[in-house]
DNA sequence: GCTTGACCTCAACCATGGTTGAGGCCAGAG
DNA sequence: CTCTGGCCTCAACCATGGTTGAGGTCAAGC
């Protein structure tokens, strides 16, 4: 089983796959909206840092909180290009994704709290109710993120 | 200007649309899907009975949490057919939708408490850390849950 | 009886987030 | 030196949630 020559520090697409449990057409996917970069071997395959894995995991992560590829992308854009980010990057885009969440469970509160109101009155339809007015609901996510939590297939990190 | 001919009860497709502030090719593919049902009258025009409102209401509210319009088209089915649902057949669907929401809830700040730990220790990556390892996130979604919140349009309900 | 606007159907198209398959290259092992 | 597994590219396809446009019908009003 002729296996792909890699030094300790690269990566295969096919090992990213394995070690992140995303399939290899999703990471070629990835790299072609630019959330991962790779480099090429003389013979034109793709070898990847270590730290792509943390990338993968960061997506994959963010995805489960129901943020786009899109918004991704602009976050790891963050990420400096030109060294090797250090835990305290990955730690600043963390609390960035927090301060996301907290956004979000308290929206979903706010929907929840009136959807008690709604239930009280059965109103849930019309003018009156907050659920189904609401302009006041914060901002602009954009349409893609596809769910919410737990894809099909979830086995992120085996190793 | 030749306004179509409707009963007290009946709504047009247009009136419907402006009421609710869904497009009328949107309520056309929501009849597709069986989310809402229509008559016709005698020159092949949709009439939707009043309660209409209150579904295209529910469903807007529901995809706004994230909901896929299966999932919201499998709760609907749930009311009854052939009486107009009383605001006790909605108090029970959206006491369902509390239970939902909660469970959502309680999915997104798991995750947010693992992710603060994760910033703790820098680690946002591998096998560690919950947040890559979501196993144990709970139930199955499907796919299409387009957005979490507010779509780009959002103005239900004007009347 | 013609115009006009609201409505109809059906097919094509858009974006997101991918998967699948065809056809081909590269390299290590026998 | 050939076989084979892993990789490559590119195009087509899938689902969700719709929108857009072409071409045609229906009915109120002048």
């Amino acid at each position: 089983m002729p296996r792909p020559h890699t030094t300790f520090h690269e990566l295969t697409v096919g090992q990213v796959a394995d070690r992140s449990g995303v399939a290899i057409s999703a990471l070629h996917f990835y790299e072609r909206k630019g959330l991962i970069r790779s480099t090429r071997t003389a013979g034109n395959q793709r070898r990847y840092s270590r730290d792509t894995l943390r990338r993968v995991a960061f997506i994959r992560a963010s995805q489960h909180v129901g943020i786009s590829l899109t918004a991704i992308r602009e976050a790891l854009d963050q990420l400096p290009s030109e060294r090797t980010p250090t835990p305290d990057d990955w730690a600043r885009l963390s609390a960035a994704w927090r301060t996301e969440l907290d956004a979000r469970i308290a929206q979903l509160q706010a929907l929840r709290d009136d959807l008690s109101e709604c239930i009280g009155c059965g109103c849930l339809s019309l003018r009156v109710c907050h659920l189904t007015n609401p302009r006041d609901v914060l901002g602009r996510e954009g349409a893609g993120a596809r769910r919410l939590l737990s894809p099909r297939t979830d086995r992120v990190n085996q190793g």
